[in-house]
DNA sequence: CAGCGGATCGCCT
DNA sequence: GGCGATCCGCTGC
């Protein structure tokens, strides 16, 4: 089991977020963005790379937090293993699902259920850091993208 | 070490 | 038909 700790989230705002999937109505790809709080929306980026959300907003409200970085803490040898490197484990969308094995196998799942991965509540971080979303044109003045240690 | 481009595919235009 | 909520290897300084 592999276990790390997020270092770096993007928020995703709904219909009224542009830089959202959501942000044209439901489609096959994006409708796990409008489940309940807590279901995982996984999907392909650049063909080749899985990147996990978790949906945040109300049945049919498609808010979500992109899971973008993290350290891994616990499961080092098995990170390792998956990535196929032993550096830059988890500092990457793609990255982070690769290590955690987590795929579109997860798509349309809930955190902390069986069969799928958990979420649990980690140290405060002592100082929080806002950018715009990193590769989105769309919103920039919308300061979602969260970095801390 | 920074910069560039290839890989590769589902979804929207 | 084109383009992304990306990563990695290779190039050239």
């Amino acid at each position: 089991m592999v276990e790390v700790r997020i270092t770096e989230t993007e928020a995703y705002g709904g219909l009224d977020d542009p830089a959202s999937h959501a942000a044209r109505g439901r489609t096959p790809r994006n409708q796990p963005m409008f489940g309940l709080a807590g279901t995982v929306y996984i999907y392909r980026i650049y063909g080749m790379h899985w990147c996990a959300n978790i949906v945040t907003g109300d049945l049919g409200d498609p808010q979500a937090v992109l899971m973008r970085g993290g350290v891994v803490t616990k499961g080092n040898e098995v990170a390792v293993r998956r990535r196929g490197r032993t550096v830059g484990l988890a500092d990457g969308p793609g990255k982070l699902t690769q290590a955690l094995g987590i795929t579109d196998a997860f798509n349309n799942s809930s955190v902390n259920v069986p069969g799928s991965f958990s979420l649990e509540p980690g140290k405060e971080p002592s100082e929080i850091q806002q950018t715009p979303r990193i590769g989105i044109s769309k919103a920039v003045d919308r300061l979602w993208r969260f970095c801390y240690a």
